[in-house]
DNA sequence: GTCTATAGCCAGATAGAC
DNA sequence: GTCTATCTGGCTATAGAC
């Protein structure tokens, strides 16, 4: 791997780790073994460095909803997929995390990745309930958006949950408790 | 205010806005008005000051969702003033934010009040909910243990989703749709 | 491209005068 | 109780040699 790639994963493992505010240059430089000069000669600054760093992994988490959204699947099972799809639970969201950091939300360049990341992740599940709604795989009163929002932060607060007790059931139970409110809406058709 | 008060006040403030890791005595003195020297005279070091300021702040939120909790309205009266409660969403949650602070979570004493207040308050929501279908406000099939934690995790969540977009609006449409989803279970006394 | 040297500033804390 | 002085070390970056 070349230099610059090191230096962008071991920036986002660090982001993901200790959030912005906690990462420093000199700690990056250690995890992918560069000098400081070397960092230096192929970004700006911490700052260029964490930005390329986000957008990667705004990217990567995308594609991976993506991956579990498509597909031939009913709406309550592309759902049910995004809910229960594997992740590092007690890690936390390495996009949503972002959010409570105070030098990237100060920083337009750096908080557009995050915005537009989870942004477009509930415009994706709520096409994804709609969908559901016109083939009668679901059945209202159900607002597509709302619901999209609630998906969304049902999985954020449930990473919250996690690392307060230290363990990934918390978020597994949160999920749980959503899926069976939303299993009430299951249509005929599904 | 007595300088100790000054400085618990500050931390607090502080915390809420930069994390543990993003903290430094030297803005805490300056924000609480308070030398160096004072500071250290009424505290060990960041740590305890720190310990006393998360300690105080579980404690107001405690307080605060017991507030709204109790009484003798529905189940689900009361789990809508707890969503609807009025809230500092662009702020995001002053406990759950600890949770993803490194330092916080390595320490076991700066932990634990995190845990137990995020513990608690869904044990407690748990409860309404059982009372809740024991009583016939709510219809089943649901587990009191899931929804709380889906209840704890939207808002949870909805901080995230509002702080990214900078937006309450986001915060209010999670709910939004949580409270759809329950809306299908109140109870033929309710 | 990568290295070492250097710099100014801040973090976190201690010491001792007042 | 509060103040100033001082300390060690880390942060973030620049300069210039190799």
């Amino acid at each position: 791997m070349s230099t610059p790639e090191r230096l962008i994963e071991a920036t986002r493992e660090l982001l993901w780790e200790r959030g912005y505010v906690g990462t420093s240059p000199k700690a990056i430089q250690q995890a992918a073994g560069a000098g400081q000069g070397s960092m230096y000669h192929h970004f700006t600054g911490k700052p260029d460095l964490a930005l390329a760093a986000i957008r990667r992994t705004a990217e990567e988490m995308r594609a991976a909803a993506e991956a579990v959204l498509e597909g031939g699947t009913s709406a309550y099972a592309r759902i049910e997929a995004y809910l229960r799809r594997e992740r590092d639970v007690l890690r936390g969201c390495p996009v949503g995390r972002l959010t409570m950091d105070p030098d990237v939300m100060g920083s337009p360049e750096l908080r557009a990745p995050v915005h537009e990341t989870l942004d477009r992740l509930r415009g994706r599940l709520a096409g994804i309930v709609q969908e559901g709604l016109d083939r009668g795989e679901l059945t209202g009163p159900l607002d597509p958006a709302a619901l999209a929002a609630t998906i969304v932060a049902t999985v954020q607060g449930g990473y919250v949950l996690a690392r307060s007790s230290g363990s990934p059931e918390a978020f597994d139970t949160a999920v749980d408790g959503l899926l069976m409110l939303l299993s009430a809406h299951k249509g005929p058709s599904s």
